[in-house]
DNA sequence: TGTCGGCTGTGATTGTATTCACAGTAGCCC
DNA sequence: GGGCTACTGTGAATACAATCACAGCCGACA
């Protein structure tokens, strides 16, 4: 619902005759999260994982993981499972996280400085290398051993840091505009935290990640168990048709 | 993917034999956006709208947008379509926030107070009203107009506030335990910054929000599309075959 | 007041994601 | 080496979401 392309997509012709397989962005998202408890298994010592143990970790059906895996080959040894640390390493080169990659963020409010603070990014092979404002404020100033320029200037500093990638923290006017220049300088993926929509050309990619969002699915979901659990809301609980009348 | 609950589910028992409709999250997710354009519509002095023109604004299908709409009730009027504040309102409705309600937030390190600066909270109706950490440093200051306490007294402070959402922002150390108090302590919903999956008991709800695993999906996005633009990746692209070999 | 255009709400259909269930097999034990 | 166990990978089946397409209706306009 929050990327560009809804569906699932082709991952490339395929040099042998094999059917070119689609993978979904549901499996994708699902992959990171098996990298992710991979991860802390091989930490601890773990060689080798079954689907079932692995699902039940991250919380899948074995089946849905196996599936998940099958999508990219065949990974697993039958009698024994999946090998944690090749299983790992193999997903971050499908991900495209094997080498370290540089990121831009554009806006370095509150929620743009608290980014730039974040070590999950390093941890996980993104590198916020430059960081944008309009404010002159800001301009020139150092954040997190980050520099901060201004937005004119990303068509210069983009290229000279071979960033691909875009957080967008910034004020929502002019965002589509922003967003535009941002893609014309040769980023392909953007993480929009700003509540408003963009859209970008093709062969690029955005996500939306609108907290508020959030908060009122669950909202729903609180409230709608409520109603469930038996105690009818007297006002226009989920469910009941809220509208009598809204010809005006 | 990221709630407590994968499925639809069911919305209560209608007083009349109709029958109890099941909505989908991603109809949730889906309203949420509808009402912010409405919003911004009402704003603009549109009284009426119709699917077809609001799909076009939000980027779904008008076919989509009326099945959306149509599991909680007939909104529209046939021939003028839907009336804009009436919906606006009554997604509220349906979603609870029509009426502002307390939120909890854990942790207030970068991203809490990030989170405590954050309009997009109070425009949509959800108010932090307390913020908990375990650093001695923080506990008594006020950060943006809100008390910081001790994380050990949420089960005192949450009741007086009348909490039934929180927000995790803290460290992931002993998470899940925290967890356990605050939905022993009478929240139902549960947004989760920290990259650590919880699991919650039947009658909560937790919304993961793991902000490096959208950027993973984006890296895979851009690099799949290198791949399917022709360009052959030599070291396993994705939807190549990448694992040769794990059986260790 | 009658006719017509175009919209909503929804049954039917299509498409996609997930789960089921099992064939085939690697490794283990004797 | 042979038999047994239980796991993976995958065709088939199911469940679910999105789209199509149209009946029925409302309001506009003559």
């Amino acid at each position: 619902m929050s990327s560009s392309r809804q569906r699932g997509f082709g991952t490339g012709d395929q040099s042998e005759g094999r059917p070119a397989k689609r993978v979904s962005l549901q499996t994708v998202g699902r992959l990171s999260v098996y990298r992710k408890v991979l991860e802390e298994l091989y930490r601890d010592g773990a060689e080798f994982i079954h689907s079932h143990q692995l699902a039940g970790l991250v919380g899948v059906s074995p089946a849905q993981l196996r599936r998940d895996l099958a999508s990219f080959g065949s990974f697993g040894n039958i009698a024994r499972g999946y090998n944690v640390y090749q299983m790992s390493r193999t997903i971050s080169r499908i991900l495209g996280t094997d080498e370290s990659q540089n990121v831009a963020l554009f806006g370095v409010g509150d929620l743009g400085r608290a980014l730039l603070s974040y070590r999950g990014f390093e941890e996980r092979g993104f590198h916020i290398a430059a960081a944008f404002d309009v404010d002159p404020e800001k301009v020139g100033r150092v954040y997190a051993g980050r520099r901060c320029y201004h937005t004119d200037k990303l068509e210069e500093v983009l290229p000279e840091f071979d960033v691909h990638m875009a957080i967008l923290a910034s004020r929502p006017e002019g965002l589509q505009l922003l967003t535009d220049r941002i893609c014309a300088a040769g980023v392909q993926g953007i993480l929009n935290f700003v509540p408003k929509r963009v859209t970008v050309p093709a062969g690029c990619f955005v996500e939306e990640t609108d907290i508020t969002s959030k908060l009122e699915m669950l909202s729903f979901l609180a409230r709608s168990d409520q109603v469930h659990d038996g105690e009818e809301l007297e006002s226009a609980g989920p469910g009941e048709p809220v509208a009598q009348d809204m010809t005006g």
